[in-house]
DNA sequence: CAGAAAAGCTGTAACGTTCCAAACTTGTGA
DNA sequence: TCACAAGTTTGGAACGTTACAGCTTTTCTG
């Protein structure tokens, strides 16, 4: 009563509720928890202690005691990625259905936020990590090996942890086979250097297998950092406009994921360049946006919430005990998604 | 030594490195924090054996013994919503530069996930809370009045905590007189259902004021939720309809947000309504989709970056106690963002 | 009705840090 | 050589929980 008056009021602590309730701090810790053996009535009374006090248990003690926390550290290549935030977002929600609370840590793309922000989650004790990005670097690699946390690789590759992602192989190759079967031949892949992980890796070999198999004309690789404002033609750009130009020019594009795709397409307005008439476009991803007609990007689609589902999953039983054993990869499919950024190539560009 | 055959081998604690280096825990303390009044050959000697066993000190050991986190609670409306997201990516980064580590929750416009959200932050005892999105649920203030943690809210309004936001009234307003000035007397006001808050209070009421004082039409609200699958045209989408249609009907809409104002134009696409010939829109945000040339909507542009920026400066203050007393309102400017989702009405409208 | 079993409750020892007063070392000047 | 200060180092008490063995009390069983 005489701290009452303190501004700095404390929390109460489960001895505060434990008095009075008149019992002990085990019983309130195991009324708190749920457990059997505690009698009706003093479960009633240690409830009504805890309303009128409003005890909330400290989950910080609680996880030193049991040295394991309920948090999940997810690592994230840019949360306003719209692949990324609707990954984040699923992530979220399935692993709170499951009884974690998500950490997120953001990399920009970046090896050195991707260790710092790795070396963060270690040091909040996070139970298990969801990769949704990673650079690949070694040094992120040793760390996490080294304190034995849980990881899952979603969405992005790594021969180290349990990786659950769609085939990006095969993507690549539905993808640019769609393009080839459309009777373009020269195909170009486009990536952004931020993004290039295991992923784009995987998609760039179906891109070039496909290629390959249908005899068409020498993989090509563009490497593109979208300007963030679209002000004017800059020097990569005017590189990309010899792409697009004269003869022999490419005639279609594989990009290695929307965001690139869009910013291609962004592009091509920009500069006259006609989307399909003259260069066809592939995405992959199918983010949210990619379906507004005025966008209209023919993509291949990953089943983003299955993924992030299948994630959480396989990280929850790794964290839990229920699965042991050397890394496990799982594959869910991808499906082509045709809208009218593609057409048949026009006969004189043949 | 016996337990290094142990596969379950367990986190070296400060006392292992003690013992290592041959020292006092406290001085590792000490070493680790950085605190003067150590020898240089001590805090060598520490160093050596931090590397050589891996330590990495236990955040949850140091929270729970100094009564306070370095975490900040972010509550977030829709992660997949690119505001959100663009806002959230800014958030965790200033946080981040101020050593706070994020810990999101996302609520999706539910008043009962925010406050099961909130109660999980206010469990692992974060050192503030930034809300994004509030839903104004009472049980939600009262959770944390009572619990004394330092709140800001950021681009969403409440009385009881700091707000760091753009003048929404004043947005709503030259929204709105941007289309009146361009001869639009019919203008509604858009808004979707899940994102009605503080701030979209304020937007209605700028422009209910811009429409009262130009004498136009008289004040209309639309409450839309735009379907997830763009599929066909369901039973809100006939009254939405009706609104475009017929004599005195709408030739301009002031959406409360981007995500909306884009909702609506891909809906106008689909029905054959010509945007903006036909109708005028004008959305509140400028998220990065909005200037794509494509897209290309007229807009009021919040300073996203400032306002997170702000937002963490303000709640940093609290947690640090640089700052006391009754809470505090920041106003930060809004800007008409001109592109070509608006122009002048058609004579034959008027 | 004794004895055993079950149910309900409690006290103590962790968990891995920080905080702080006290105890050591040195070095300096008288 | 001693007193004193300044610079280092240390041990023990928190912090708020959980785990668990042990202690009561109640209920069953023959």
């Amino acid at each position: 009563m005489i701290d009452s008056t303190s501004a700095e009021r404390r929390h109460p602590t489960i001895l505060d509720v434990a008095s009075q309730a008149g019992v002990s701090k085990s019983t309130v810790s195991n009324v708190v928890r749920g457990l059997p053996g505690v009698s009706e009535s003093t479960r009633r009374r240690v409830r009504t202690a805890i309303d009128e006090l409003g005890y909330r248990p400290n989950v910080l003690a609680r996880q030193l005691v049991q040295r394991r926390t309920s948090i999940l550290g997810v690592v994230v290549g840019d949360l306003a990625n719209p692949f990324f935030a609707e990954m984040a977002k699923s992530v979220e929600r399935h692993a709170a259905a499951r009884g974690y609370t998500a950490m997120f840590c953001n990399t920009e793309g970046d090896s050195e936020s991707e260790l710092a922000g790795v070396e963060t989650l270690l040091q909040h004790r996070v139970a298990g990590i969801v990769f949704l990005a990673f650079s690949g670097d070694p040094r992120t690699m040793q760390e996490v090996l080294h304190h034995q946390v849980p990881v899952v690789f979603v969405s992005c590759g790594a021969e180290w942890g349990d990786v659950v992602s769609v085939d990006d192989e095969r993507g690549g190759r539905i993808g640019t086979m769609h393009l080839i079967d459309s009777g373009h031949r020269r195909v170009a892949y486009l990536s952004i250097p931020e993004l290039e992980d295991e992923s784009d890796r995987a998609r760039w070999e179906g891109y070039r297998q496909a290629m390959k198999g249908a005899g068409a004309g020498a993989p090509m690789r563009i490497s593109w950092s979208p300007p963030s404002d679209q002000a004017r033609i800059d020097g990569s750009e005017r590189t990309l406009l010899e792409v697009f130009a004269g003869r022999g020019r490419v005639t279609a594009v594989f990009a290695s994921n929307d965001v690139a795709a869009i910013a291609l397409q962004e592009f091509a307005d920009r500069v006259g360049i006609r989307v399909p008439e003259d260069v066809s476009i592939v995405g992959f991803d199918d983010v949210p946006m990619a379906g507004l007609a005025r966008i209209a990007l023919t993509t291949v689609a990953q089943p983003r919430d299955e993924l992030a589902r299948l994630g959480i999953a396989d990280v929850a039983d790794r964290i839990e005990r229920k699965v042991k054993g050397p890394p496990r990869t799982t594959l869910v499919d991808v499906s082509l998604v045709t809208r009218r950024s593609t057409a048949p190539l026009q006969a004189d560009l043949a």
